[in-house]
DNA sequence: TTGTACGCGTTATCAA
DNA sequence: TTGATAACGCGTACAA
């Protein structure tokens, strides 16, 4: 092991070796006040020589902030939260700011003893992620400290909630699938309690209705979000119109599940049918057979956004309401 | 908002609403030192009134350690890492320890920078998630505090290293094959490079030959973590020996394809050839068609175990070497 | 039983 | 240009 921690290096001892007080250490390192050049140099040569690191804790102390913030999540092992995670993580890391994680695991007590926690650790903000786009409760009221919600809506609009555009996700899909020339387009996709899964198919009508179509099979197949569901409600769409030429899938999950059962039933894809998938999870996506065209929804974009937002509202400069991330088109075989 | 940053109540607000020293609120509020019931309860309750939250910073500058460990990940996105961090940020959160969360990417400048972040903010202690069983350059000779290495083997035997029991988990498998007396069993699974291909692969090798055994195929077929090889592989084994009636798939992916691939052949699984995952990565193995038996990880475990180890390091009992954490047969259909 | 006083490592003010 | 000194909030000898 190195230095052992009550041996650490502290400002003190780069003073003592440069031969200066410690209050003319300070400023040298930080680039403070009127230090002459030469002074300046043998403290930060002594500093280099013992390789001192501040102590972010006194620092921390005086200043009032910890370039540090709290990240609340509600459910971190679906697979949304982890892009977002990822995405913020290095957006505050090439600010020099460090990540606390939390995960509440969707329990409320947990939550509560979590922002207590960050709080009395003098978290700089929050930055909370939702497990879908739906309501959450907010938060803020009981922080001293700014907050931004993300994959989520906070339940105060005055609050800033960062989240997927579903409905223009949907439109990238539909667009794409009427620009091949199909006319018999199918959705199968999630619960119909996910707010998501709603936005989608409300969009999915709408945009076939700018062009006097309307949805193959009549209305859009609501059920899990698993493969099990895509194999199971292909069968029952080429069924009930055999005529489709297209499904837009809720996930790529689905998707899969759906080009195993249209495999299964003679049906080529993207000849016969072609598919487009939702959420460009890789190893879904990709490891298709056929690899899947799929609706990328740039999360970790979504984390560096949440992120720029923070720092603006850490300034001053808050920002309220619902912004929507848009998503973007990935084309693979399932319509090429 | 709440309470600004700048109103935050103090231990001084505490101990002048109670009418004490600051000393006194402090023993008080700690159980420490003698106080006199009365005064304590006067204490408890104004600091109670106030929502008094110690800060942290201040406690841990007087203290010398923090009650935060680093976790630094190697590559987050790979979905071994997450399990074990969800264990980790549990069993610490149970201790009132918080988690500062850094990813490498994979990149030794970002390493190095963190580890360097990670210390001046004191931390207590390190959990290093690597992203593969294999070895892994030891950081402790760096580091004044100590460090647990997980899913990963450190560079340096003196350090303690976490893995999964890759030898033991093939073993699980074969023999729960073998116990269905299959005969003829096959073993697709990922690259060779890979350690826990390889030591998984020997393992089956060793379990076979107990019972006179040798793998259908004669040799392991190595190939990607994919649905698409597992596919491949498996019709090929089909071809080489047409006698097969197991197969060991070294991820629940591969299985998932080979589950594909088998269906297409006119082959039922189990009935004509039982199926065996690794991972229990539920998305695929419980949703595949059929669902995987398959190997588990006891990835949270792993977390949690890293905790308790790191503990021990804390209070001066560190452990060192390689210590193998038993994975678990869950079955489902696919040789139900 | 309670309170005074100091120290933790840093930054900032102000006097020298 | 430099340095003594006072914060920051808390824990803890030690004195009262």
């Amino acid at each position: 092991m190195g230095r052992r921690r009550s041996e650490a290096v502290t400002l003190g001892d780069v003073a003592k070796r440069a031969g200066v007080s410690i209050a003319t250490a300070s400023k040298a390192i930080n680039d403070r006040g009127e230090v002459a050049a030469a002074t300046r140099a043998r403290v930060l040569r002594a500093a280099a020589e013992l390789s001192f690191q501040p102590n972010v804790l006194a620092q921390g102390l005086v200043a009032g902030r910890t370039r540090a913030i709290g990240l609340l999540t509600d459910e971190f092992d679906g697979r949304f939260a982890i892009p977002i995670l990822l995405g913020a993580e290095n957006a505050l890391s090439n600010q020099e700011m460090s990540v606390l994680l939390c995960d509440t695991r969707g329990d409320a007590i947990r939550r509560n003893h979590y922002i207590r926690t960050l709080l009395a650790r003098q978290v700089d903000g929050f930055i909370v992620v939702g497990d879908s786009n739906d309501v959450r409760t907010s938060l803020t009221a009981d922080l001293p400290v700014p907050a931004v919600y993300v994959y989520c809506r906070s339940s105060n609009p005055d609050d800033l909630s960062l989240v997927s555009d579903d409905a223009g996700g949907a439109r990238l899909a539909i667009e794409h699938l009427m620009a091949l020339q199909r006319k018999h387009i199918g959705h199968i996709t999630g619960p119909q309690h996910y707010r998501a899964a709603r936005d989608r198919a409300a969009a999915v009508h709408a945009v076939l209705a700018e062009q006097g179509l309307t949805l193959a099979g009549g209305q859009p197949l609501h059920g899990e979000w698993s493969q099990r569901w895509g194999r199971h409600a292909a069968r029952v769409l080429v069924a009930t119109a055999p005529e489709v030429d297209a499904i837009f899938c809720g996930n790529d999950q689905i998707a899969s599940g759906v080009a195993q059962s249209l495999t299964d039933l003679g049906r080529r894809v993207p000849d016969d049918v072609a598919i487009v998938g939702y959420d460009n999870w890789e190893i879904f996506a990709a490891d298709c057979k056929p690899p899947l065209t799929t609706i990328d929804l740039n999360l970790q974009q979504l984390g560096t956004t949440a992120v720029t937002h923070l720092f603006a509202a850490l300034e001053g400069n808050p920002a309220t309401g619902v912004v929507r991330q848009p998503c973007r088109l990935v084309v693979r075989e399932s319509t090429a």
